[in-house]
DNA sequence: TTGAAAGCGCTAACAT
DNA sequence: ATGTTAGCGCTTTCAA
């Protein structure tokens, strides 16, 4: 026991046995004979000896730390993806190790390679960071260490992939206004792109753009540059809903029949609530005067007012094709398995139709 | 290099060098010649090293990695609290690993005893976590490692703390209201406890709970078991503004002048807002029929409807305080200086007045 | 069923 | 300014 630490060597020989035997008893390993094991256990127990990760990493090299990488912690989607993650993770007896990003590229390449942690400390990485939509790079990058990238939404993955149900959802999403009565519906996320473009997008919300223009399109409604509006987050939403409220405001004092807008497409939550709250600077109600559809379903859509309506993404099946994925990998990496090619998985959405969207009788 | 991987030797090999002048070179260390060093640095760039940190870290005792340990990742207030401490952490060259304890006390107490990763992996551990509250158990179950605590809330604490202004806030949350005219505030969050009985707690809400009564009581106003809800998240808190909800229902049916409520104060954000989704659920507007103010400055507050006024707590403050502490501890333990008495720190907050206590002309 | 030897990759301490 | 030695605490391998 140097340095106040109860080592193995310790616990071996108060228990009377080799360091050998002691490791083996104390992870339960076949061929100890139980009194044996009893007594290594309690002496254990008795100096209160914890394994040194560090050594039996170095030896054994895994650590059971699956590393998660995300954009950042501070927004009810992330920290959502998170949990679900983190909690798949400890359910299969792995530690997960939290880094976000923010946002940078940069310091998404760097976490996957010149972070010393990476391939060393962590037996496998999880990512969903923007910036790293292209195909080589990626697989380049983790050198055939096991990795997971989710929403990558490349045509051809390179590497295990679990998509968001981007162009499903969003499509869903705007049939679900188009049935409550919106005819002028806006798209509120990263601007306009022709459809010819769309075709080969590759891009989370060129995903979803696709599947709602294609949504306006079938039903015999406008997809072009006057409908769509920027807002990825709270802040530009709100912008967003000051623009389409400065539109609607002005075809009253025109007195235009016909609303220039009468339904919001959101790329996600937290820009609906955004855009709810610019058009409350307005004057303008939600559902009564516009209707408003998000994409996430964030957990806070059934407490706000109006609550929103959304497409809510199954997370939890998401850390599980996830860690499926990983552990497969990191399986097929200690018996030096064949290295089958990369698994694309895209998981579940549910409509949920709350206040936002409801039809209000005038 | 075996098994694919570059190691320490490698680079000093190519560089012609031995292992340990390797080594300070690309630590930096003083007492390298240039041109030595150069040509290290020349190796480890072209054999794409990177140093194996298992090893490091078993040899130096260091491991640079800063534990965060919070209830959990997905509510407003700790994806926010992560955020700041992961963001300070990182910026003094730190490793942040963040852990979560879903609100076990258990859980919470494993990461700091049985969990083989603390002490050992870890150089030091910043905790917030629900049911740690007493003396004893936190400066011993972290044996003389370095630990701070996030709002242990401690009269007399055994170890460094860095406390959020839980009794002036809620003080000047209530006098808000107090302000704005209110004169039948209710309080949200964990119910009610007698003044005498606040006397020397040690717990969040029951710091809140002493700030916002006192203030009740200095102003003439009651303060008993029927202004007190249940509510400590939204869905409880919608609980409550039903509740509450119902008392204002019956007092305009019996046409009783002065309303049962016109004030709620919050104990969190994240309450507030359930409590006002509640209140609309009976038809009831803030801040034209009840004022409502809540604690923390959850960024969501800015773009809900209406926006929440709230007592903003800086957190990057928390987390430069945190930081300082936990570095110093590091610091003092590797020169085995003598051991300083608990720190203890109060974070600033601010008011932040919004549409839900704007005072509304009739 | 148990143990002895060897070494994972690095760095502190001590030469040179 | 550079190199040598030793060993951190564990586990893989092989022998008993």
């Amino acid at each position: 026991m140097s340095n106040g630490k109860t080592t193995l060597r310790d616990v071996a020989a108060a228990a009377g046995v080799s360091p050998m035997t002691a490791s083996n008893a104390l992870h339960g390993k076949a061929g100890v004979k139980q009194s044996t094991r009893a007594k290594v256990l309690e002496a254990a127990e008795r100096l209160n000896y914890r394994i040194n990760l560090t050594a039996s990493m170095l030896k054994s090299g895994r650590s059971n730390i699956i590393h998660i990488i995300v954009n950042e912690f501070d927004s009810p989607f992330y920290s959502r993806l998170v949990q679900s993650l983190a909690n798949e993770t400890t359910a299969r007896r792995l530690t997960p190790f939290v880094e976000q990003t923010r946002y940078s590229p940069d310091a998404a390449k760097q976490a996957l390679t010149t972070n010393p942690f990476s391939g060393q400390l962590f037996d496998g990485e999880i990512i969903h960071a923007s910036g790293l939509g292209t195909n080589l790079p990626l697989a380049k990058m983790n050198a055939g260490r096991p990795l997971v990238l989710i929403d990558g939404c490349e045509e051809n993955p390179s590497v295990d992939t679990v998509n968001f149900p981007n162009e499903e959802g969003a499509r869903a999403a705007v049939q679900h206004l188009i049935e409550r009565g919106c005819r002028r519906i806006a798209i509120v996320g990263g601007g306009y792109t022709p459809r010819v473009k769309l075709a080969h997008v590759e891009t989370s919300y060129g995903l979803r753009l696709r599947g709602a223009s294609g949504a306006l399109l079938d039903a015999g409604l406008p997809y072009d540059g006057s409908v769509t509006f920027n807002g990825y987050n709270s802040k530009e939403g709100m912008k967003a809903g000051h623009e389409i409220g400065d539109l609607i405001i002005a075809s009253y004092r025109h007195q235009i029949d016909e609303p220039p807008i009468d339904g919001v497409f959101c790329a996600n939550d937290y820009s609906a609530f955004g855009v709810i709250r610019g058009l409350a600077d307005h004057g303008l109600r939600v559902p009564d005067d516009v209707k408003v559809i998000g994409i996430d379903g964030t957990s806070f859509g059934a407490y706000s007012t109006p609550t929103l309506s959304t497409i809510q993404v199954d997370l939890d099946q998401l850390a599980q094709f996830a860690l499926d994925m990983i552990t497969r990998r990191i399986e097929e990496r200690m018996h030096g398995g064949t290295t089958v090619a990369p698994t694309r998985a895209t998981i579940g959405y549910q409509l949920v139709a709350r206040e936002s969207t409801e039809i209000v009788r005038r």
